[in-house]
DNA sequence: AAATTAATATACCGACCTGTATATATTGTA
DNA sequence: TACAATATATACAGGTCGGTATATTAATTT
């Protein structure tokens, strides 16, 4: 892959947080990027075709690390599932933490019918899908249930810091999650 | 008040929730309205003014029509904080049911020092604090830490609900926020 | 070194945006 | 009916948007 067309990826996810996506011209994400539009057009067909691979990128980057996350401190599905909002903490804590693209991709583009609604309301479904997996994995009855309150409390607190810095909803989303998990396990 | 102002303001308030608010012009606005700029911009000073109406105008609508519901069931403040989300249910699955302004706002006026970032960032802890006082007046010790729980379960479903209808999320986060108020009620 | 190809930069197009100046109806008043 | 004041409709200005055609440079091949 070009080194340039990594560059406008890299400038676009960037831009696309800080000011929003409707907000960013494609000519502020060439000049910032060093770049030119023609350029930008010959590695991507148009402005939509451009966020649809930064959200997938953006996704795909977080699930990767996420993963990694995981099976690195215990392969044990009830370790797991309890640790998940340990890694999302400190995740949202790192400096490079710029959000969840989905949430704010499906707010600025609302009809349904938009490709970049579609692909942001399927990358919430998968990220669902993922945590009822570990959930099912650790033999909870209820896994797509407690899955969605999870991925509730997730969005919500991701949403709340992007707002606030050092609000502290990721902190009281963790110790929710805990007794929701704790709960689920028992019934 | 005049009756164009809130036809404007009205019809505004859907065309931002059904086409997003940077996509939506000031001539779609007056167009659907049936009227035109000039009577648009004698009643609002811009755009921006327009927008923070808006939003002001559904919180108010909102928080007005909880506060009623709340208080027409029980005085009691415990059976009002463990009603709260069998509104919110009523409210989410009724016909007019377009979402929660500020969440949609911030996200596309992500800049800090923006007017309409700042008025979203101002009403998310409003509500917050709503909540805090219900549970604080019935007796619950971190009143604030609950507050922010079940705010994060209340911004996750609205936006769950959003993204697509009949998704199960607010009955599923009325059912964590069971849990956790129990949890909170107990300590 | 000459010729061909590929990548870059510049300039531009039509469409749309917010906001306003000007012209036209409409109303109230005498 | 004649005039004044107000609200409306039309037209337009300045700027930015996404996207492209043209011109220039660099790289590759013979």
């Amino acid at each position: 892959m070009s080194i340039l067309k990594d560059k406008i990826l890299e400038t676009a996810t960037d831009l696309f947080h800080t000011r929003g996506i409707n907000s960013t011209g494609v000519d502020t994400i060439v000049a910032v990027a060093g770049t030119t539009k023609m350029t930008l057009y010959k590695y991507f067909g148009s402005k939509e075709d451009l966020i649809l691979e930064v959200l997938q990128k953006s996704q795909q980057d977080f699930q990767f690390w996420l993963n990694e996350k995981l099976n690195a401190n215990s392969k044990k599905p009830n370790d797991k599932i309890q640790q998940l909002f340990d890694h999302v903490e400190e995740w949202v804590n790192s400096p490079a933490f710029i959000g969840i693209g989905f949430i704010k991709a499906s707010a600025e583009f609302p009809n349904e019918e938009n490709p970049i609604h579609q692909l942001s309301s399927l990358q919430s479904r998968e990220f669902r899908q993922f945590i009822s997996k570990l959930a099912s994995e650790a033999s909870i009855k209820d896994a797509d249930g407690l899955a969605l309150q999870l991925s509730l409390l997730f969005e919500g607190a991701v949403q709340a810091e992007q707002m606030k810095r050092g609000s502290g909803a990721i902190k009281y989303a963790k110790k929710a999650a805990k007794i929701l998990i704790d709960g689920a396990i028992k019934a």
